[in-house]
DNA sequence: ACTGTAGGCGGAAACGTTTTTGGATGTCAA
DNA sequence: TTGACATCCAAAAACGTTTCCGCCTACAGT
């Protein structure tokens, strides 16, 4: 089977009839409709993707801008791939297609964003990892390319987004440690350029201010949110003529290395020093002692982001009438061992 | 910047000139080439891919089917991941991009890529997890659509695939219980018709009888490769009369459930019983005791899958002329605790 | 019997490329 | 002067689809 012009001529019937036809445009006889169907299907016809897009303007395509080098892609940990999940899970009702686009590591992201929107290979972007101020959602919402993006920013006012909670988590964790007695607590937290890095030691300090505890820059560990990054945090914190008794982790996996670091120095966690993590994975609750951690379903973020971008495309924009923009994702506290323990006050 | 038109039109040129500047096709004047390259750069001019597709009959694109339910996806942990890293650092150098295919729950993987295939939105499949009978495998062959697969299979003869190095795996890890006095060795493994629940079992039976131990189908467990599969396993060797004094793992995720289950019974892993595991993630060596693994690289196993497919491919033999078939990837052994002790000769 | 209307359909244009064909120009040798 | 050949380019065909336009028929209303 070739295309539709073979299945016209078997038929006895004109391409635009067929198109109509299966198409499920009106202007069809209904046996006619049927006759074309049942042909279609008898000779495994399937529309050509191309001469479609071609003719209608529009791919079916949605696009995921990742990172694409060895070590974001360790470090992502099953991230992508859960949300990817949730994403496909909303895609699927509408027949669209993901399409990953991995920017080269020695490419300028916005230019390679640049020449996929101008390829015109997808009809909608799936951005994530924003920077505070993000050359793409400018580009984005210039193009009136729409978008949705994991992560907030301040570029380009307005434009949808999903997030998490980081301002909650950050205020619970303070909160919760500072009910035990802690008053000197560490956070980890990547770059301030990242909007996460941001905003997450932020909330921290206007939690800490809540309670009357002055914000110590020096308790601001930025290191990257890694197994190797976890080791260097608590190297850092080691390093610190006044300890902190508590430190709150921004991403679980850092909890490996944050251990191995810490038992090498003799810290009993759990007795010593409270830990809290960020984003359960699995290996989260096989921690010794384990992890305090503050997790969600990355599946359920994947299709309130996937909602939130159809939302925002006016051809699908009915199919969620409420699915608006800017959703602060909330995250559950799954309490574990690593902080149950209460600190004297001290002077 | 609409199309080729627009920017033949300004250059005061005829399309089908621009069309060979652009493309570096030969019957182009140096000098015009070099006016029509600065032309769609000063415009941002880039060729729109649904007409360029059409006409060439080719889309750039490879897909890459994956199982969507969510289950799936938590389970497959950041296997697709690694292996997605690793393709797309291939596909990079070719301007290829990489399609998701997620395969609805619901509908007949075949029926599914049979489709996909007739809209000719790829050049090529990725597929994976394929079954000791795969009918994707018979269908992709006979539509000749060039394709690698990650696993074996029995159809179809001789296809592109890579495959993990299982009979090593068990052969070894045999081999090593073996030596440390076990006669008793459990295993944990898919179903049989998935190829690699087969092909596990098969050459763990046949190291077994090398050494002289008859196989005992009992000692097998096919259970699901999660964490609760785990869990299930160590419960069903807890049922069995003649416990194994060892156990091999086919994922490592399965430790954290066995783990669980076994010391609940109050069974000293690394003492009673040694465990060996399967695909090394960073959790592996968090566990207690920590676990003797044989591990990977994601990220070059999908290097060598993306390469397969290419050499497959007649547009791009050229560039892996060694890019043979049939890789066997081999793995390597980490040791841990988990299995760290030997056992009395028994009658 | 004539007109208006609706349903059903065929024909053709259009989408943006690449590629083929052939024509124009210039150069060189016979 | 002519023919042969190379170089550069314009024009048009082709890829497969959707959609616009208009024609035909049947039927109802006058």
């Amino acid at each position: 089977m070739k295309g539709i012009r073979q299945l016209a001529e078997h038929l006895d019937i004109s391409i635009g009839t067929v198109s109509r036809a299966l198409n499920g445009k009106p202007d069809v006889k209904e046996e006619t409709r049927r006759r074309v169907l049942a042909a279609a299907e008898e000779l495994g016809y399937v529309a050509n993707q191309s001469g479609r897009s071609l003719r209608q303007g529009e791919t079916k395509v949605i696009g995921l801008m990742i990172e694409s080098s060895q070590e974001a892609v360790e470090n992502a940990d099953n991230f992508f791939l859960g949300v990817t999940s949730g994403l496909q899970h909303v895609f699927a009702r509408h027949q669209l297609d993901l399409l990953m686009l991995p920017c080269p590591a020695d490419e300028d992201p916005c230019e390679y964003l640049k020449r996929m929107v101008a390829r015109r290979v997808v009809d909608a972007m799936i951005i994530s990892n924003t920077q505070r101020v993000d050359r793409r959602v400018d580009l984005l919402s210039r193009a009136k390319i729409p978008f949705a993006a994991v992560g907030r920013s301040l570029s380009a006012g307005n434009f949808p987004w999903v997030d998490l909670d980081f301002e909650g988590v950050a205020e619970r964790a303070v909160e919760r440690l500072v009910a035990r007695g802690h008053r000197r607590i560490g956070i980890t937290a990547p770059s301030s350029e990242v909007n996460l890095g941001y905003v997450f030691v932020e909330s921290y300090r206007r939690a800490l201010e809540r309670h009357g505890i002055p914000f110590d820059p020096s308790l601001v560990i930025r290191v990257k949110s890694s197994e190797q990054g976890g080791y260097q945090a608590a190297h850092e914190l080691l390093q610190l003529e006044d300890r902190p008794t508590a430190v709150i982790l921004i991403y679980e996996l850092m909890a490996i290395g944050l251990y191995r670091r810490l038992m090498e120095a003799g810290i009993r966690i759990g007795r010593d020093l409270a830990v809290i993590g960020f984003r359960d994975a699995p290996r989260a609750r096989f921690l010794q002692p384990s992890l305090s951690c503050f997790r969600m379903s990355l599946y359920d973020l994947g299709i309130a982001l996937g909602q939130t971008l159809l939302a925002n495309m006016p051809a699908y924009r009915a199919f969620y009438p409420d699915g608006g923009r800017n959703i602060v994702w909330p995250l559950e506290l799954v309490p574990g061992e690593s902080d149950a323990f209460e600190v004297e006050a001290q002077a």
